[in-house]
RNA sequence: GAGGUUGUAGCUCAGUCGGUAGAGCAACGGACUUUUAAUCCGUAGGUCUCGGGUUCGAGCCCCGACAGCCUCACCA
């Protein structure tokens, strides 16, 4: 990690490096500890806003004419490329200063959406007689607009200077001329550098070559960036740095700010599905004494003035069934849950999770829950609010290459979808890419049981015991003491999982690997439980739930008695057991993974895309 | 936790057989009032992740550590 460590004493000794940048440097620049300097830091006022220090700076410079600020540098002073890249912009913050601006700005009202700019380009009233001889642009009046947003393009032509600036709904390009301008804002002008946020007030027209232009007449500063940002194509490609720097990764990287966007759309239409439908959202707590509803390793942690240990969910079930209990029929929660697991492209320690619980309600109407879940959530994300910036792009003349973007809806400016028109529906689809390939979401999705897909993936009768015994062992699984049941799971994860491409249902569980669910009434061998298989990924799982409190215990008393000690942590929730004996309704219950759910609808290979900060090793102290 | 792989300038990446460290972008100085990955001239920028070892000599070979990614295990 070359750069946190390079970066570090910079920023510890920022005012001292600027200093230094203000010797008079030696002729090549390059200094040794110790040497003398004259006008060193002794003579220089530290205080940036001092003018003594400004004027002596400015002469400095003046007579210097180049500068190079980190070079003379003293031992034990980092003087990378980054030092002086940050040293460049601490000279252009002290110039803002004396300009009489505040590089950290202010509130900036009135200002329009670079995405609502953009769409007023039919406001431009071109004069029809341009002269083509002379090279004159043709008479053009056009809206005064108000801008703000973060420069990340910039080209300088004499005195004249093109900046791309962008906020989240777009990008436009400003035209600053010195003559247009004026003296002060020019010099103000100078002091910009790649990421600095920035107002404009202009004329809205269009420069020789077509491109919609602010042509300013004002410039506002409104945040200087100290911190050189990445390469302006290429953005940040580590995927490191992408992650630990998310802010960095948001304005860099193409498509990560949709990405992020996105996902607050798809769990906002999974609220409003659920709240159609009388659903009501509620919140469970997240520290448990005892980590029920899953079979997972829990975080642990400690209350002080109760002076006992905690466990962070694992699950929201047991206290949702709880509320079950309680009357409320129709109840869920999305929220987060943690387990103390390994981390994998699919799993990070604190995930997402909504679980609906639906009084009289069994697997069946689950499955036709989550169906309207993800079909609404597909076209909440593919309309609305949010997708300004990719209608930008397009009106900017870019590749029109999502079909989304034309039909997009420019009068949303509600939080919540508007109900779509038939002939929308239709063009929306339901396919979505998934890396080289698709995903038809188009309802109903399939639904096959258990039984009947597994003969299909191995060609061997479910009842066969003895048949998938000599497969599994052929795969290397033991099966030596092992239920019938077990092993016929094993196979089943290992040779049908994976190949369920999706989305399908898959019904009817055996009834021994799902101790927590009703039994079907027509044969007690089958539980009443769905998963939901997409891209060969669990994104659901439901059941007809388990309301008989004296099955309940005891099936809790056999899966610990299993246990080793370390993991018995989890206990009895015998207040369960308890709510359960004065009676919880007949119920479907459902999970969805709301991070895998999301990958799957944003194209995104790993949970780490959707999830704006995973977890990660902790930088070493001092690398930031 | 195991195996594989990667770590070079602020960012993106080259670096051949072990022989004095390279490019593009960004930065700095200069020219340029319709550019758009602007262009042109010039300048500067490096603890080759860290620590050992082999060698006359290591970015490169060996050992260890740290961090990311991938696969597996646990799991959703």
């Amino acid at each position: 990690m070359g750069i946190w460590e390079l970066r570090h004493p910079q920023r510890e000794h920022a005012q001292a490096n600027v200093e230094h940048g203000t010797r008079l440097p030696s002729p090549r620049g390059r200094r040794k500890a110790g040497s003398h300097t004259v006008g060193g830091p002794s003579d220089i006022d530290p205080n940036p806003h001092s003018t003594t220090m400004s004027r002596f700076y400015g002469l400095l410079t003046q007579q210097l004419g180049t500068r190079h600020p980190m070079t003379d540098s003293i031992d034990g002073d980092a003087s990378g490329g980054g030092g002086m890249l940050e040293a460049a912009r601490r000279e252009k913050l002290k110039k803002i200063k004396e300009l009489g601006v505040d590089p950290w700005g202010g509130r900036f009202d009135d200002h329009e959406a670079i995405g609502q700019i953009r769409a007023r380009e039919g406001e431009i009233e071109i004069e029809p007689q341009g002269d083509c001889a002379t090279g004159q642009p043709p008479e053009q009046h056009g809206p005064k607009v108000r801008a703000a947003g973060r420069i990340v393009l910039s080209r300088k032509k004499g005195k004249l200077i093109f900046i791309d600036i962008r906020d989240w709904t777009g990008q436009i390009q400003l035209f600053v001329g010195r003559n247009q301008v004026g003296e002060e804002a020019w010099e103000l002008a100078q002091c910009f550098d790649l990421g600095d946020l920035i107002g404009v007030d202009g004329e809205l027209k269009k420069t020789k070559t077509g491109e919609l232009t602010i042509f300013a007449e004002k410039l506002h500063f409104l945040t200087k960036s100290i911190e050189p940002p990445p390469a302006k194509h290429k953005g940040l490609r580590d995927p490191e740095l992408r992650q630990r720097m998310r802010y960095l990764d948001l304005i860099h990287t193409e498509g990560a700010l949709e990405r992020a966007l996105r996902r607050t759309k798809i769990v906002q239409s999974v609220r409003n599905t659920l709240a159609s439908q009388g659903f009501v959202e509620v919140e469970g707590p997240t520290l448990h004494a005892i980590a029920g509803g899953a079979a997972a390793r829990p975080f642990t942690t400690h209350h002080n003035a109760l002076d006992i240990d905690l466990f962070m969910r694992i699950a929201l079930e047991l206290h949702l069934k709880r509320l079950l209990v309680g009357g409320i029929e129709r109840v869920y929660e999305l929220g987060r849950v943690y387990r103390n697991e390994g981390i994998s492209p699919r799993h990070n320690p604190e995930f997402t999770m909504l679980e609906v619980y639906q009084a009289y309600g069994n697997y069946e109407t689950m499955m036709d829950l989550t169906e309207a879940v993800i079909v609404d959530a597909i076209r909440a994300m593919e309309s609305g609010p949010l997708s300004l910036r990719e209608r930008a792009r397009v009106m900017a003349g870019g590749e029109t290459n999502s079909a989304e973007a034309a039909k997009t809806t420019s009068d949303s400016d509600s939080p919540h979808p508007r109900p779509l028109s038939q002939r929308e529906r239709g063009d929306v689809g339901m396919t979505l890419p998934w890396g080289d390939a698709e995903i038809d979401f188009t309802p109903p999705f399939a639904r096959k049981t258990y039984d009947e897909l597994f003969v299909e993936h191995t060609g061997i009768r479910a009842d066969d015991t003895a048949g998938i015994a000599r497969l599994a062992e052929q795969i290397g699984f033991s099966t030596a003491g092992k239920h019938p049941d077990v092993v016929k799971s094993f196979v089943f994860e290992e040779r049908v999982e994976g190949a369920l491409t999706g989305p399908i249902f898959v019904l009817d569980y055996p009834a021994s690997i799902c101790p927590l669910t009703k039994r079907k009434a027509t044969n007690p061998a089958v539980a009443e439980r769905f998963e939901l298989f997409i891209q060969g990924m669990e994104v659901a799982n439901a059941y007809t739930e388990l309301n008989d409190p004296d099955l309940q215990e005891e099936l809790f008393a056999s899966q610990l008695a299993g246990l080793p000690e370390e993991e018995s942590m989890a206990k009895m929730d015998r207040d369960f057991v308890r709510a359960l004996r004065h009676g919880m309704p007949p119920a479907g219950g459902l999970g969805i993974g709301i991070d895998r759910l999301v990958m799957l609808l944003t194209n995104s290979q790993t949970i780490r895309e959707v999830i704006l900060f995973p977890l990660l090793r902790p930088e070493k102290e001092g690398d930031v």
